[in-house]
Formats: C-alpha cells, sequence, structure tokens
DNA sequence: ACAATATATGAATAAATGCTCATATGTGAT
DNA sequence: ATCACATATGAGCATTTATTCATATATTGT
C-alpha cells in the first residue's frame, strides 16, 4: 500500500478518467431542462405512425376528420384522439365550415422535420 | 398541387359526405408504411428528454460513456441503455480507445431535425 | 323540439418504454 | 491468472401510450 493518492484536496485524479472539466464546459452549452423537456414532447408526436401519415396527408391537401378516417382505416374516435395531440403541439391548425372541420399543417417545420428525418433513413 | 376538383355528382351520393375522391388522390402521394414506421421509429427516438441531452451534448463534443453518465446524473447502466437506443438508429457513432469509448453524432441530419424541433417549440 | 350528421371526449385496457439492479463482457496492468 | 476499470446487457417493474367502446357536444335541416 503507498499513499501517494492522499492529497485529494481538489479531487483530482488522473487524466483519462476525469470528467469533471469536459462535463463542466459541456453542461454550460446545454439548453435548459424544460427547453429539453419540451422538444422530447415534440418529437414524441412524430413518434406514431398514424400521426405521421396524418400530417404527410394533410401536406397534401387540407382534409376533414372523415377523409382522415377513411384515408386511415381506423374509427373515427382514434383518429379524433390523434388530431388532439396534433393540434395541442401546434403542428396542424384547423377550420370550421358547417358540421365539417378542415384540418391542415401549422407551419413549415412540420414538413422540414419529416423531411430530414426521411433522408436520414435513407442511407 | 390538386388540379383536380370533385364534382359532386362523380359517385352519386351527397356532397359534403363523400371523401372517397380525395382519399384516393391523397393515398396515391403518401410513403409506404413500411417507411412511415420507420419514420416514427426513428422520431420515437426524439422522444426522450435523456437521449435528447445526449445528442446536444454530442454536438458540443465526442464524449464517452463516464462523462455523458456524470454529466446526466444517472446510473452508468441507464446511459448505456439509451447509448445503444442512439447508435442502433445510427445517431451516433463510437470508437474505442482502450477501455474507453467515445461516442459522437454520426451526422448532420441530427443537428437539423433538432435545430427544426427548436424553432417550432420557441413561438 | 327533434332527428341526423360530424367531431370530440372520458374511461378502460393492452402494449410499449425507461429506469434500476444484478451481472456479463472487454481491456489493460500487475 | 487475477484484479480493477469501463461499458454493455437482461430481467423486472412502474409509467406512459394508442386504441376501442360508449357517450357527449356542436351544427344543420325539418
Amino acid at each position: 500500500m503507498n499513499d501517494l493518492k492522499e492529497h485529494d484536496e481538489l479531487q483530482g485524479v488522473e487524466p483519462g478518467h476525469d470528467h469533471t472539466e469536459v462535463v463542466r464546459q459541456v453542461s454550460t452549452q446545454l439548453p435548459e431542462d424544460d427547453i429539453l423537456y419540451d422538444l422530447a414532447d415534440l418529437f414524441r408526436i412524430f413518434a406514431d405512425s398514424t400521426r405521421i401519415k396524418i400530417l404527410y396527408a394533410l401536406y397534401e391537401s387540407e382534409l376533414c376528420v372523415g377523409a382522415i378516417t377513411q384515408l386511415l382505416g381506423m374509427t373515427q374516435s382514434a383518429v379524433s384522439h390523434q388530431l388532439r395531440a396534433l393540434k395541442q403541439s401546434k403542428l396542424v391548425k384547423y377550420r370550421r365550415e358547417g358540421k365539417t372541420i378542415f384540418y391542415s399543417l401549422a407551419d413549415e417545420h412540420v414538413v422540414t422535420i419529416l423531411a430530414q428525418g426521411m433522408e436520414h433513413i435513407e442511407e
């Protein structure tokens, strides 16, 4: 046994194992946790093929709920639940025309995000 | 995009209820289901704040598992599990140096996707 | 007021997901 | 070979999530 490692005033350890420096440096560059949570929430909306399909459909054309339902071949309820998620995260907007409600994409970020994702998987 | 207008009497049904025409038209423009699944799988990786944080950290600097673990303040096991998900979807790559394994971003799509997501939530 | 149509919502359930714990694998040094 | 260190992996558990079913709300027409 030797006690040469006994001056740990500064928590100093040998290089190679000590990450405190890099960690401290990188930490300052990271977005706030709130932002990271919001980001994760946003991408969670894209993390479902049903919603992705809806988004792609709306990219082609404004559509009412009935049309989307028929297009996806699922129940109207399921579609409505997903549309709610999509509009809560402001990825789609809607307008009413009588009994019918038409949905459309809210902005171009949606398209860009989908396109980048598409590019990634095509490799 | 849509120069084909639908006619009310096309299928002999009342106007307003019949979506078969739009649905047929939009259907042809949609990506294959396999692709949509893959896309959803990809975005699912972004749908977690831990992984997002790792990605942002790697955007700043190549990092070893120990550093990431310290940065996130979670167990090494949890980090390792998340890194596995990230490398399976080819969002990060890694290289070995002795006992240490360094992770880094795999391509720029990652950055673009994060940036677009960030733009969206900042509104 | 009532019926019909279009969409939304709440509760329940099955499947997926992230973390922890324990353990395994791999690498370098003694 | 054995030890110490760095990372990976499998099982189990608690939480989340997407769908279905039943029902509610909103709008139009009679």
